[in-house]
RNA sequence: GCCCACGUGGUGGAACUGGUAGACACGCAUGGCUUAGAACCAUGUGCCGCAAGGUGUGGGGGUUCGAGUCCCUCCGUGGGCACCA
C-alpha cells in the first residue's frame, strides 16, 4: 500500500471541514490561546510558497495548543482595501469589489490545500459593509474625543467644551494644534464655524490645513510611514509637501505611552527599536533668544550646555519668523530663496542633503547670557514641523551647523573639552567637560545640561521640554476603493453620523478617477447626500484604517451591534501570538497600538496592547535559474547558441533568466525549454557530461520571488508534487522561522522521503488499510528516545524552533522503523507528536489504527522521566583544558572513584608524564569532568 | 553618519544554563540490489596528513580548569533611520 498523499490531503480536508472540527467556541470553560497571522491583501497574482511559511507556522502551533487543551482562535480573513484592485477598476472599469471577491476565492483555495485549520465561520473582509461600520465606528468615536493630558487617556468632547464654557481656553490640559486663547465670555458668543475650529485643535480624529505628502501620480496623499527617500512605497511615483485639509489621527498625543508600551511587549528588540525611532523621544530645553524688536525667539535644543557655543541661529524657510525678520536690504534675496526652497520636491531636496543652502535674514538676537548679537539665518536643513522651527546653532559640536558655518564663514567656537581640530568636522559628543562657558565651566556634559536647564528655568528664559518625531497620521485619502468616511458637512461644519446610519456604504460612481475639477473619485456620485440633502466628506480612509481592529472582529465576527461583545473581548483578550511581516513595524503596528490605547481608554477593550508576542517570520527568497547565451554574431544577428555552464568561457555569454519550473537541481529541462517559446526551435544547446550524461547545467542567483524573475514556485504545483504535509515539513525544516531564506527545492526530497519512510514503517508490504499492531515490540532505547522526542518537541515547539522538531522527528523514524516497533500506544503517542506538522499523515495513521480523528484529541504526551533516567554518565577528563580522554561511569560513583578511574586511562597516563598532579573536579548537570591541573 | 541584528563544513542549519562543535538534512564518495535507470539499503564525509597527530565556529586580545556561547576591539554581511537640533 504505497502513500497515497493526494488521496489522503483530500479525504481528510474535505472531513475536517464538514465536520466542523475547527469551530471556535465562545463562551468556553477552557483556558484561550489567540494565534493571529497577518491578514493578506488578496492580490491578483495569488500565492507564491513564500506567503505560507508564516501561516504554516501559526497552523503547528494552533493544532498543538489545542491538543494541549486550549480553546484556539485561529483566524484568517482580508485586508482587502487597497490600490492593486483600484488600478485595475480604473483600467478596466471592473468594480474591484468584483476583483476582490474572485482573488479571495483564489487565495481561499490555495490556502485551504495546505490544511490549515482555520475557522473560516470567523472570516473577515475589510471591505465589507459589515465590517467597516466598526472602523466608521471608531473613527466617529475618535472625532469626539480628545486627549487629555492630566488624565493622560482620551476623553469625550463634551468635558473639554464644558471646560470652555466655564473657564475659557485656560488650564486645559490637553494635547492640541495652536489656537488663540479666549475667555468663556468669548466661548459663549462664538459662532459654530469658531466653535468647530477650535475643537478640531482638540479632537482625536480631526481636520486641519497640513503639510501633506502629495502624490500627483497616485492623486493622493500618503502617511509618512507610505513614503521613502522620497517616492511613495506604492509605485514608487514623487511625492511633494503640500498644504492641505486633511483628516488626521492624533497618534502624537499617545507618544509617551506608545514608547513606555513597548517595555511590557514580547517583541524582537529591532522591531521595538524602529518604532523607538519612529517616535524619536528627544529631551531637552525651550530657549528664548530677545530679538531687537523685543520679541522672543524660541528655539529647541537637546544641548542646553552648549549655549555658549552659539556663533549664529537659524530659522527653518516655513517658519512665521521669516517676515517678521528679514530686513528690507535682504527682502529680495530672501524671497527669491524661499520662492526656491518651495519648488523643490521632497526627493530633490533629501537628494541634495548634503549641499548647503541657506540666507541671512539681515536680523539679529541677543544671546541670554552672553548679550551678544547673533546673526539669524534661514536654511531649509532646519525643519518647519519640528521644535519650534527655528535653532540655535553650535557649529563646534554639530556636525549640521558646522557645514554650514564652513560655507557662510561664520565663526566656530569650542565649548566641550576635548583635542579635536574643529576646522574640518564638528565634536559632536557627550564625554566631556564644559569650557568657555561662564558658570558652566568644568561641568561633564550631562552636569552641563541640568545646569543650563536649570538656570534657564530660574532666569525665566525657557523650559525643560521633550519633542517627539512621531507626527499625527494623515487619514485620508483621494481614493475610491477605501472607507467612506461617516461624515457630511452642513455649513461647511463636519458632522459625524450616528451609529444607527452606519454602514455608510460606498457608491456607485461611473468611472474610478478624481473628477474633471480634481475632486476624489466619490465625488462623482452625484446623489450621494444625507436624507436632508447635505453632502458627504468624499475622501476614504487609508489602508491602516481596516487593519488596526481587525484582532478584535475575529472575536465575535457577526456581532451587529458592536465591534464584538464585551464578554468576548475579555475572554480572548490580547493576542497571545503575532506572526507577520517587519515591513509593518512603523506602519501598521504603531497603528494598531494607538488605535488599541484609544479603544481602552474609552472602556472597550481591557488590555492596552494588542499583541503580546510578535514574531516576524523571513521572507523566503526566490532562487532564480540563469543559463549563459552566446553573445549574438553579426551574421546570425540573435544568438541561437546556449551553453552549460561548465562549458563558459567567460566574458563571451550574456545570463539569462529561466523559469525554475522547466529546472530540476539546477538541470535544465531543454525540450521543455525549447517548447515554452516558439524562437527557440532551431536553438543549439551545449551540453556538458554529468555523471556520465549529457545535461544542460544552469547557474543560480537569490533574488526577490517576482513574476519578472521567473522564479516564483506556487505552493499548488508543490502540493501536486509531493503534497501538503511535505510542503508544511518543508517549510519548516528550511530555517528559523525569522530569518530570511531562499526557496531552494533541492532538500525538499529528503523531507519527503521521511513521510515514505514512515509510511514504510508502520506498513508491511501487504495492501492492508488497517496498521497490525503488536504488544511489547518497543525496546526501553525506543522509548527512551520517544520520551527525549516529547521533551523536546514541548519544549521547541514553545519556543517556535520548528526546524529542529522536523529534525527530530528523521530521527525517531530512522530508529523506529530500524527496530520495527509496532505496539499501538507507543505510535499513537508518535503520531500525536507529529500531527501539528502533518496533520494529513498522521490523521490517516491515526485512523488506520482504528480511531476517528486525531485533532480534537487533548491529550498532548507528557514526558515519564523513568525512561531518561540515566544509570550511567560520560565523564570528560581534561588537562590543562584539553580533553584527553572520555569513559562510562555509574551514575553514583563517587568523586574519589572517578579521579581513580580516570587516572588508570592510558591517555591519562601518557598526559600525564612528568606532570605535577592536583587534584580538582567539576560536577556539571551532564556531564563530570575531571581536571587535572 | 547613527541605531539594531547577525557571522559555525561544499550547502541549509544543530549545540539548553560556558562542558567531546558540526545533530538532522542536502550534496558528494564507495559498496549492495537492479538488464539499465529511478527508488531503496549499507558505510564514509570539517580541514591538513598514508598514519600517528595537528588544526578548527570572521580576525586579534581577555576572563576561565574549560569559550561557538561571556567581555573588549577590529573586519564583514543584512536591516532600519537619515538634515528631528
Amino acid at each position: 500500500m504505497p502513500y497515497n498523499y493526494q488521496k489522503i490531503e483530500d479525504y481528510w480536508q474535505r472531513y475536517w471541514s464538514e465536520n466542523k472540527l475547527f469551530r471556535t467556541e465562545t463562551p468556553s470553560q477552557k483556558p484561550k490561546y489567540y494565534i493571529l497571522d497577518m491578514f493578506p491583501y488578496p492580490s491578483g497574482a495569488g500565492l507564491h510558497v513564500g506567503h505560507p511559511l508564516g501561516y504554516i507556522a501559526t497552523d503547528i502551533l494552533s493544532r498543538y495548543k489545542r491538543h494541549q487543551g486550549f480553546n484556539v482562535l485561529h483566524p484568517m480573513g482580508w485586508d482587502a482595501f487597497g490600490l492593486p484592485a483600484e488600478q485595475y477598476a480604473i483600467e478596466t472599469g471592473q468594480h474591484p469589489a468584483v476583483t476582490t471577491e474572485k482573488n479571495i476565492k483564489t487565495y481561499k483555495k490555495q490556502l485551504d490545500r495546505l490544511g490549515f485549520s482555520f475557522d473560516w465561520e470567523r472570516e473577515v473582509n475589510t471591505s465589507e459593509p459589515s465590517y467597516y461600520k466598526w472602523t466608521q465606528w471608531a473613527f466617529i468615536e475618535m472625532f469626539h474625543h480628545y486627549y487629555d493630558e492630566d488624565k493622560d487617556k482620551a476623553l469625550p468632547i463634551k468635558n473639554l467644551t464644558e471646560h470652555f464654557s466655564k473657564n475659557g481656553s485656560s488650564g486645559i490640559q490637553a494635547n492640541h494644534n495652536e489656537h488663540d486663547a479666549f475667555t468663556k465670555e468669548e466661548w459663549q458668543f462664538f459662532s459654530e464655524q469658531k466653535k468647530e475650529e477650535i475643537l478640531q485643535c482638540y479632537r482625536i480624529a480631526y481636520q486641519a490645513d497640513l503639510p501633506v505628502n502629495w502624490c500627483a501620480k497616485l492623486g493622493t496623499v500618503l502617511a509618512n510611514d507610505e513614503v521613502s527617500n522620497g517616492l511613495s512605497v506604492r509605485g514608487g511615483h514623487p511625492v511633494e509637501q503640500k498644504i492641505m485639509k486633511q483628516w488626521s489621527l492624533r497618534i502624537s498625543a499617545y507618544a509617551e505611552r506608545l514608547l513606555q508600551g513597548l517595555e511590557k511587549i514580547e517583541w524582537s528588540e529591532s522591531i521595538k527599536e524602529m518604532q523607538r525611532n519612529w517616535i524619536g523621544k528627544s529631551k531637552g530645553a525651550e530657549v528664548d533668544f530677545l530679538l531687537e524688536t523685543n520679541e522672543k525667539l524660541r528655539i529647541f535644543t537637546t544641548r542646553p550646555d552648549t549655549i555658549f557655543g552659539v556663533t549664529f541661529m537659524v530659522l527653518a524657510p516655513e517658519s512665521e519668523w521669516v517676515i517678521k525678520l528679514t530686513t528690507s536690504e535682504q527682502k529680495a534675496e530672501v524671497e527669491k530663496y524661499i520662492k526656491w526652497t518651495k519648488s523643490r520636491t521632497e526627493r530633490e531636496r533629501q537628494a541634495e542633503a548634503k549641499n548647503v543652502t541657506g540666507i541671512f535674514t539681515g536680523s539679529y538676537a541677543i544671546h541670554p547670557f552672553t548679550k551678544k548679537k547673533i546673526p539669524i539665518w534661514i536654511a531649509d536643513y532646519v525643519l518647519g514641523g519640528y521644535g519650534t522651527g527655528a535653532i540655535m546653532a553650535v557649529p563646534a559640536h554639530d556636525s549640521r551647523d558646522h557645514a554650514f558655518a564652513k560655507t557662510f564663514k561664520l565663526p566656530i567656537v569650542p565649548v566641550v573639552s576635548g583635542e579635536h581640530d574643529y576646522e574640518s568636522t564638528a565634536l559632536e559628543t557627550h564625554e566631556g567637560s564644559a569650557i568657555n562657558s561662564e558658570f558652566l565651566n568644568n561641568l561633564s556634559t550631562k552636569e552641563a545640561i541640568e545646569k543650563a536647564c536649570e538656570r534657564i528655568e530660574n532666569d525665566k528664559l525657557g523650559v525643560r521640554t521633550t519633542n517627539y518625531r512621531l507626527r499625527d497620521a494623515i487619514f485620508s485619502r483621494q481614493r475610491f476603493w477605501g472607507e467612506p468616511f461617516p461624515v457630511y458637512y452642513k455649513n461647511e461644519i463636519p458632522h459625524t453620523l450616528s451609529l444607527s446610519e452606519l454602514p455608510l456604504v460606498l457608491p456607485e460612481v461611473d468611472k474610478y478617477l478624481p473628477t474633471e475639477e480634481g475632486e476624489p473619485p466619490l465625488a462623482r456620485a452625484k446623489s450621494w447626500k444625507t436624507k436632508e440633502g447635505y453632502l458627504y466628506e468624499y475622501s476614504t480612509m487609508p489602508g491602516f484604517a481596516g487593519s488596526s481592529a481587525y484582532y478584535l472582529r475575529y472575536m465575535d465576527p457577526k456581532n451587529a451591534s458592536a465591534i464584538a461583545s464585551k464578554e468576548n473581548i475579555d475572554y480572548w483578550g490580547a493576542v497571545d501570538l503575532y506572526l507577520g511581516g517587519s515591513e509593518h513595524a512603523t506602519g501598521h503596528l504603531i497603528y494598531a497600538r494607538f488605535w488599541c490605547m484609544f479603544l481602552h481608554d474609552i472602556g472597550l477593550v481591557p488590555f492596552t496592547e494588542p499583541f503580546k508576542k510578535l514574531i516576524n517570520q523571513g521572507m523566503i527568497q526566490g532562487r532564480s535559474n540563469l543559463i549563459y547565451r552566446m553573445k549574438k554574431n553579426p551574421k546570425t544577428y540573435v544568438s541561437k547558441s546556449y551553453v552549460s555552464k561548465g562549458e563558459v568561457k567567460e566574458e563571451d555569454v550574456q545570463k539569462i533568466h529561466v523559469d525554475v519550473n522547466l529546472v530540476q537541481n539546477d538541470f535544465l529541462d531543454v525540450a521543455a525549454y525549447k517548447k515554452s517559446k516558439p524562437d527557440l526551435k532551431d536553438a543549439d544547446f551545449q551540453t556538458e557530461s554529468h555523471d556520465g550524461k549529457e545535461a544542460f547545467l544552469c547557474d543560480w542567483a537569490v533574488e526577490k520571488m517576482s513574476k519578472s524573475l521567473f522564479n516564483v514556485v506556487n505552493p499548488d504545483a508543490v502540493c501536486e508534487q509531493y503534497g501538503a504535509d511535505t510542503l508544511r515539513l518543508f517549510e519548516m525544516f528550511l530555517g528559523p522561522l525569522e530569518q530570511s531564506k531562499p526557496w531552494n527545492t533541492s532538500g525538499i526530497d529528503g523531507v519527503h522521503r521521511f513521510l515514505h519512510k514512515l509510511w514504510r514503517w508502520l506498513h508491511d508490504d501487504t495492501d492492508a488499510d488497517k496498521i497490525s499492531t503488536t504488544e511489547n515490540s518497543a525496546k526501553p532505547e525506543d522509548w527512551k528516545l520517544l520520551h527525549q522526542t516529547i521533551q523536546k518537541i514541548t519544549q521547541d515547539m514553545d519556543s517556535l524552533n520548528f526546524n529542529t522538531c522536523v529534525s527530530q522527528f528523521m530521527i525517531c523514524v530512522n530508529q523506529f522503523s530500524a527496530s520495527k516497533v509496532k505496539e499501538k500506544s507507543f505510535i499513537e503517542t508518535f503520531l500525536i507528536l507529529l500531527s501539528p506538522f502533518a496533520p494529513h499523515m498522521a490523521e490517516e495513521l491515526w485512523h488506520r489504527l482504528g480511531h476517528t480523528t486525531s485533532v480534537t484529541k487533548q491529550s498532548w504526551p507528557k514526558v515519564d522521566k523513568k525512561w531518561l533516567v540515566e544509570s550511567e554518565m560520560k565523564i570528560v577528563v581534561q588537562v590543562n583544558g584539553k580533553l584527553r580522554a572520555q569513559f562510562m561511569c555509574d551514575i553514583n560513583a563517587t568523586e574519589a572513584e572517578i579521579f581513580e578511574k580516570a587516572l588508570a586511562l592510558p591517555e591519562v597516563i601518557k598526559q600525564l608524564e612528568n606532570k605535577e598532579l592536583k587534584k580538582k573536579i567539576y560536577v556539571p548537570k551532564k556531564l563530570v569532568n575531571l581536571v587535572v591541573v
